[in-house]
DNA sequence: TCCTACGATGGACGCAGTCCAAGTCAAGAA
DNA sequence: TTCTTGACTTGGACTGCGTCCATCGTAGGA
């Protein structure tokens, strides 16, 4: 993530103190944080940032492909800071821990052509169930 | 749908307009509707009909498994009739129509073993997205 | 027809997220 | 180093989606 800030820096970013610890919050393999997740972690380290913070930081990193929003249930957005490696999710339906994986093949190429309707399909998005070993 | 008010019958439902609007509104193909459009549809037929009701028969509905819940984006939940043929959705990134669609081949067989850190996987959900004809 | 437990109602409430006006400060200019 | 300024931060109000609850109404059995 340090590299991270290096992109940012090259983009025109200003480095704030609030920037810096949100970063450094995402830092990390398997991270899937909620926003106000991020909020109390970014707190620890730098008290007074603000939820609108927060949120316009990590607006900012997904825009700029830095970070993924990753919808598993109908909450709260979590923010993954894997974006640039390609995978999907693995979610425990007990506790609701999220893990990166890497299924073989393309999930794009079981669609066949008379199931798109006409459309332009250019992503899928597969979100794998079930009880993580601790839940079993 | 008529089939569908007999199983809840048999299930020892009471029989109200409200729930009888409900799903006559849910009747139909690829109908993936929010709770505040089934709502509004709802009060076409019974102007009286409450909030609360509809989210009430929905969540009925969605543990009876005669109806799935579907969150495409981080917004409203959609609710979907088509609970008894498995499939996925397809999205436009334009205007968000859903269509159901069915891959060929399990999407589970592709998560191998060592891919599954412990967990005992047992759904696989995918949503394609694309732009529909119109959008495009 | 009567009774009553189940269902409907609407309004208050909670969570996730957005927006805004006012204040602050990072970083380039001199 | 100090000055300047527009990008950034802040807290609070606000919205959308959904849940909860006390009260009222009624489906359906006796
Ligand atoms: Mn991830
Ligand atoms: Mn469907
Ligand atoms: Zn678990
Ligand atoms: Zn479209």
């Amino acid at each position: 993530m340090s590299d991270l800030l290096q992109r940012l820096r090259g983009r025109g970013w200003r480095m704030t103190s609030q920037r810096r610890v949100v970063a450094e919050v995402l830092d990390g393999d398997h991270v899937h944080l909620t926003a106000d997740e991020v909020h109390a972690r970014a707190a620890r380290l730098l008290p007074e940032i603000s939820r609108a913070t927060v949120y316009n930081t990590l607006g900012e990193l997904v825009s700029l492909g830095e970070v993924m929003e990753v919808s598993t249930d109908g909450r709260a957005k979590r923010y993954d800071p894997n974006a640039h490696r390609p995978h999907q999710h693995l979610v425990c339906s007990g506790c609701g821990t999220v893990r990166d994986v890497h299924p073989t093949g393309d999930p794009l190429a079981d669609l066949p052509a008379e199931e798109r309707f006409g459309f332009a399909v250019s992503e899928a998005e597969v979100t794998y169930r079930g009880l993580c070993p601790s839940c079993a």
